[in-house]
DNA sequence: GGTAGATAGTTAGCTCACTAACGACAATTG
DNA sequence: CAATTGTCGTTAGTGAGCTAACTATCTACC
């Protein structure tokens, strides 16, 4: 449970309190922003408890993850691609450093879950692949993670979900909105964005 | 940036065809739980850049929050008090461990932002008290707090903020929902909760 | 063709959480 | 009153992330 804040959350007669002494402070938006990093927060927590259990954490289920679908989806889905195996592109993808993406493998390497060849064409690369063993983890784990999904989402019906993602997607940080090559579809379902894109 | 993630998201399209192979994979639950993560990180991320400027982890930002928050409106909401300010309620209050709010008190007190004392009833406890020094960094530091969670809210109007934080509230654990002698109010308005009132 | 700059992966050292275990003290119970 | 039980704050040690700096390699330009 990475994040920390405060779970003794103010009231919201408090908030209007202080409000008349702080005219910068936003009572609706300082509720809305403590709702939104607990929510997180839980979600994270609960998925970190299911990885846990099979001895990963957040970040090498990450790796996992995204080598798993290039692994299986990368055909249907040609942006995600067979390439970009490299340590770089996954920590990229992943969202951590390149120094943090070689911790993460080397303890997956450790354990047997990837393996890392030299790459033949351009020898400063390493190539990481999943082993049958990372195979079978994920095939043990994405069930149970999935299920936990289904279930923190389960209060909400469809459009009540389909709302949240508007209104989360609303608050992302508004990007220049250019340089979009692909055929716009509905942004809160083709959600692929900005890091990928931007290894400028 | 404590919290890492997936930031390379995947496709609807790429989840619609993963969930054909996996009977529990529910997407529109997966999407949801994915924008909560990112928009509850670049929430958590944002203010921490903030608290970075003035020498303050996100751990002792919480601190001083709580120990301002009862210097100053403890009168005006009775729940908070003057009371608890001993480490173990800071603890609680901020959702980490004791023996973290020992560190974060620790330089907290060695930067001069609050000072500890032992308590002469119970000579196992001490108490921590904002300094002045203090109270002028959180003078500082609110205004550009605040201002960061409005810019944050300000693609959402009132209305959106409400239905937000609705949804989001409907996603926390369940709880008991018995034990609340408190008079009934919103529940999203009156998001006292839990970890302050179950020192069990 | 040789040098300058960029990039890939790694290493070293930092911060900030955590758990487990300790001594000091308080509260409860025989 | 003595003993047990529990709590408070602290310490020690671990894990996961980060930045900065290093080596090796590729690319580009004269």
């Amino acid at each position: 449970m990475p994040a920390l804040l405060l779970k003794d959350l103010p009231r919201f007669e408090c908030l209007l309190e202080a409000a008349r002494h702080n005219p910068t402070l936003d009572p609706s938006a300082v509720v809305a922003y403590l709702h939104l990093l607990r929510a997180g927060d839980e979600a994270f927590a609960a998925a970190d408890r299911n990885f846990a259990r099979f001895e990963l954490s957040h970040g090498r289920f990450g790796v996992l993850m995204l080598l798993w679908r290039k692994d299986k989806y990368g055909k249907g889905c040609p942006e995600i691609g067979p390439e970009g195996r490299t340590p770089a592109d996954l920590a990229a993808a992943a969202g951590v450093s390149r120094a943090t993406m070689t911790g993460l493998i080397d303890t997956l390497e450790r354990d047997g879950m990837v393996t890392r060849q030299p790459d033949q064409q351009d020898r400063r690369m390493m190539l990481v692949q999943m082993t049958d063993m990372g195979r079978e983890l994920m095939a043990r784990l994405l069930p149970v993670h999935f299920q936990t999904v289904a279930e923190m989402l389960s209060p909400l019906d469809e459009s009540e979900r389909q709302t949240l993602v508007q209104l989360l997607a609303r608050l992302s940080r508004p990007r220049p909105a250019e340089s979009s090559p692909v055929p716009r579809t509905d942004p809160t379902h083709s959600l692929i964005l900005s890091v990928s894109e931007k290894t400028s």
